[in-house]
DNA sequence: TAATAATGTAGGACAATTTCCTATATTATT
DNA sequence: AATAATATAGGAAATTGTCCTACATTATTA
């Protein structure tokens, strides 16, 4: 008996064109994989893929207009079958996990060979999870913890100096603001890093930036 | 007489892998234009470049860090006759004026066309310059200009330095990447606060968000 | 072109900052 | 009531960063 086995269609979003020229070529080596679509922002991935033909969405997090976050989950809202691997250039571990947890299926970065994304596609394209081994571990390690942003889980005290950590103040300036020691500062910004998975002031000024924490 | 056309051939040098396959299919199309070469990385770029048998590099600079300017300027300095053509996804006013001083040929973001960075890389083959009419008008209208914003009142090196500060980077950290002794960074960091009339990192973390000079 | 200014680089000595570990009181949560 | 989380610091020690100085190399200007 043969056995016919069905591409994996997918739609690419990316607002590269030469990405996407690149990744389409890519997929033009495997014979068991289709690029179908494209899309160069989020608008018109969510028109093309009411048409409902794909098995994949390859999506750049990092479009105009819609937020990466935003756009997943929408799509995920109104197609909650299509598995959605996501696609950064970032390597920040952390995005990775709240990604996740609105819904993507897969999360990959940009520096990856073909092989891998052959690879997190066709795991996802079967209903299968796709992430690094150190995604993987921290998603087991937060798992139960909140579903809502990290920063979230602050206290009020530590949201607080978060901020004005993010700000670039140094501990000492936000000691003398809040009329409190350097010390109790250094211990709030040692729990802040913690509870935010991160490891310098750098991070934090990046998650602060990009989820529009400052101004 | 029949005129026998030289193929312009280049080199791509890009960390992203289906980003150079994008690029490399997008010349496929073009009868006069050959991608003989690609680089990963900056090291990588310099050591193929040294065979000379290129006619254009099309170089990624992602952004701050030891690549973007420091190899523009090691390759200018290597290689003085070979045109580059800068590439980059971060938007072009903030940066491309400081490339061209810097000896680029020409400066395209990877949003552009395929058709626009044809024309590009032709033109920079045959010695011109390129740029988009934006950073055109930008470039005259700088020449001996007056009230320019603070931060393009700083070296090349400061600059550098300047955005990593911004970007919340410790100086010993910034030492680090950029191979200098944390002295270095001191002064810099001294003579960039003095030019720009500031007295703390959280000020320039202000001025570079307020200005999108970050991310 | 000679003179001057700006730039890129650091060493040494010292000052300042920050962390680390520990601890206690006060809330919350279960 | 018991436990966990939060808010607060002290002391000791490590780390960082600054300041002043200096020098070679470029640019710029007179």
């Amino acid at each position: 008996m043969v056995k016919t086995k069905e591409k994996i269609k997918i739609i690419i979003a990316d607002d590269h064109p030469l990405f996407r020229r690149g990744l389409k070529n890519a997929f033009a080596d495997t014979p068991d994989i289709e690029v179908v679509d494209e899309a160069e922002n989020g608008d018109e991935l969510l028109k093309k893929i009411s048409k409902n033909e794909f098995n994949v969405a390859l999506v750049d997090v990092a479009m105009p207009g819609k937020h990466g976050l935003d756009l997943l989950k929408q799509v995920r809202e109104e197609y909650p079958k299509l598995p959605i691997l996501i696609l950064t250039v970032y390597p920040e571990e952390h995005y990775a996990v709240r990604f996740f947890k609105a819904g993507a299926s897969g999360f990959i970065t940009k520096e990856s060979s073909t092989e891998q994304i052959y690879s997190a596609v066709r795991k996802v394209a079967n209903g299968g999870k796709f992430a690094s081994p150190f995604i993987t571990e921290k998603l087991a390690f937060d798992f139960g913890k909140t579903d809502r942003p990290l920063h979230e889980g602050l206290s009020d005290r530590e949201h607080q100096v978060f901020l004005m950590l993010a700000e670039g103040e140094s501990p000492t300036e936000i000691g003398k603001k809040l009329s409190l020691s350097v010390k109790t500062i250094s211990t709030h910004r040692s729990r802040i890093l913690e509870k935010m998975q991160m490891k310098k002031n750098s991070e934090l000024i990046h998650y602060a930036i990009s989820h529009r924490l400052l101004q």
